[in-house]
DNA sequence: TGTACATCAGTGAACGCGCGTTCACTGATGTAC
DNA sequence: TGTACATCAGTGAACGCGCGTTCACTGATGTAC
């Protein structure tokens, strides 16, 4: 039956919302539309009342997985500070609430324009940020840092070896620790 | 009809060889068997004369792209030659032939052991390699710049801007090669 | 403020399609004598 | 070496299943008067 225009537009949020959590986990091919409303405790079929196809829900929740996202979500903390949060097993192990660099990036090469166009805007908003939280002296550190960043938390997650998980997250966090402490 | 022994064998050879290619360039479960028998001008029902199943071919086929691909190819060049081959366009965009790492990255948390453990054995040759071809005197700094090159790669693909895909390469390229040229 | 009607959010079944897998079949290859 | 038979690599159609999408339907919400 008919829901109020609050109760709607909620839905709306709620999917995108479910969506993009649910993305980040699983990658987007491999989530269905069944999962993403039975998070919503609805069927498949409302869906449509909402969003043009899968691919419509794809760019709204890539953006939104962007704006809500580990790197951008608070005031500045320190350089340190803020790698050792990136780089850390909590993140590794909570793809769901985390950064989209890494948990989307091998869907990208499949997306239709406008989700690649969210996460192109995503790694721009990304490299604006680390320039902003540590602006090295080195002009090329800020996209080798990203990288490492993005590179260090993929494989942490695809490796079947806890230990050397999370040696690659401690000697990528101890690597660049010192270098975007310094000031020039 | 009936072929012979070094047919059949070859066959399956290929199949594993055109399954390592397709799985890079495209992700595991995005390819199906008819794309990979197809590649061999084959229909898609000889498959199981020589695998149990699309996870076990998926098993060899992720070993193969290892044992065959981009860091333990050739003799050791000097650190920056690697480095440069590696951030390359042309690496970028041929991952079919290139390094499963970036490529399967994603793939693998939803892999059966198997997969997950030629993966991790992959990234242990990978850092072994780094550290034949690079003793640098940072002993964090094979781990990290693994994850640099992985990071830079998987973002310059993902990335729908031309120019942003070559900055990340070229500055995380500039930023290591003065790094893993010093020696102590 | 009440009433009558149109709207439309959500349901649940149905659709078409593509996938992994199975199977009866074919005929060249391998084997036993 | 030749012959008779068993094997089995590959074909092509069929299967079951899950997916994205559509649709008739329901009944509360919104609107016109």
């Amino acid at each position: 039956m008919r829901r109020s225009r609050e109760d709607a537009a909620r839905t709306r949020r709620r999917a995108v919302a479910a969506a993009s959590r649910l993305f980040r986990e699983r990658g987007i091919e491999s989530v269905t539309l069944g999962d993403v409303m039975a998070k919503l405790k609805m069927t498949a079929g409302g869906f449509y009342r909402h969003f043009k196809s899968k691919a419509a829900l794809a760019a709204e929740a890539c953006a939104a997985a962007f704006t809500s996202s580990g790197l951008g979500r608070d005031a500045a903390p320190s350089p340190e500070a803020m790698l050792r949060r990136y780089l850390s097993t909590a993140h590794r192990d909570a793809p769901s609430g985390g950064c989209p660099l890494p948990a989307l990036a091998s869907d990208m090469a499949r997306q239709p324009a406008a989700v690649r166009r969210a996460y192109t805007e995503g790694v721009r908003d990304a490299v604006r940020r680390i320039r902003e939280v540590a602006p090295a002296a080195d002009p090329t550190a800020h996209l080798a840092l990203l990288a490492g960043m993005v590179g260090a938390l993929a494989i942490s997650r695809a490796v079947n070896d806890e230990k050397l998980s999370e040696a690659v997250l401690r000697d990528t966090r101890n690597f660049w620790i010192p270098k975007i402490e310094e000031r020039p």
